[in-house]
DNA sequence: GTCCATGTTCTTTA
DNA sequence: CTAAAGAACATGGA
């Protein structure tokens, strides 16, 4: 559900947060914590919040005792900025209070969650940022796999915070077909699949991301970015660079859309 | 009932 | 041993 783009839209949304302290936090169930027993609860009530930022699909939350936790959304899940005691979703797991105003964390699925760090970022399972790479960086991390370009860019140590949709939309922006060898891209592809994917996320950035079906901002409002789709969910409808029919595969494990026409 | 879904991680296979 | 492919996770909507 929510990429880069999102998960940005949201971190910047939450910034009215950033100096207040958290009054209370309440766990509605525990298996959304990692460690399950950091005592999550105890550790963040009165701590003021430093600064909210995202890395790669990561909200992370700074406290003033200098550690850190970060929430990851996963398919489904939702950060809310709400009024104090707004009723609670069917599937809210955890309730920050900050007075006059609660942050509220619901997720059906529960493929996201909570995670405790203390006091260290972990960086270990985490590639570069997409709009930071650099055309070498990405060149070099390409030429050192054997799978297809599609796997290679959903593999968050390769680069950290594209989704299947901006995955697919990138290649088709810079007319690369998805089941391309990553290694076998030539350094003029990788460039512009580089500028490509900023492009993208630079425009996702601007229209508040992409809702396809769960995907809210921070204060409720969905993302405009999925009127602009050029192939993801246009799977039997004509190209709109090249008028070929986009299809829609199996691979990596995901629904892929591409031009057979003009992604090659 | 079936299949599918903006993601990650664990297990199995090569 | 490592890299890559597949299955699993849990819920809801078409």
């Amino acid at each position: 559900m929510p990429e880069l783009p999102e998960v940005q839209t949201i971190v910047n949304d939450l910034q009215p947060l950033a100096g207040a302290t958290i009054q209370r936090a309440a766990l509605l169930r525990n298996d959304i914590l990692t460690p399950a027993d950091c005592d999550f609860c105890r550790r963040v009530r009165q701590q003021r919040i430093l600064a909210i930022f995202r890395r790669a699909k990561r909200i992370v939350f700074a406290l003033e005792d200098g550690n850190y936790f970060y929430i990851h959304l996963g398919m489904t899940g939702r950060l809310s900025l709400c009024r104090a005691h707004a009723p609670l979703h069917k599937h809210t797991h955890l309730v920050f209070d900050f007075g006059p105003r609660q942050l509220h964390f619901t997720d059906p699925r529960r493929f996201g969650g909570v995670f405790w760090l203390a006091d260290q970022l972990d960086e270990s399972a985490l590639g570069p940022e997409p709009l930071l790479i650099t055309p070498r960086q990405l060149a070099q991390r390409l030429a050192g796999t054997r799978r297809c370009i599609k796997a290679a860019l959903l593999d968050q140590k390769l680069i950290a915070g594209l989704g299947n949709i901006y995955v697919d939309e990138s290649l088709h922006a810079a007319k690369i077909a998805p089941h391309t060898p990553a290694a076998l891209l030539r350094p003029q592809q990788v460039g512009l699949l580089c500028r490509s994917i900023k492009t993208i996320l630079r425009r996702a950035l601007n229209h508040r991301g992409s809702t396809f079906s769960d995907y809210r901002g921070g204060n409720g409002s969905p993302g405009e970015f999925q009127r602009f789709h050029r192939v993801y969910g246009r799977g039997g409808l004509p190209c709109h660079r090249c008028g070929g029919l986009l299809v829609k595969i199996t691979l990596a494990g995901r629904g892929t859309h591409y031009c057979p026409q003009c992604q090659s």
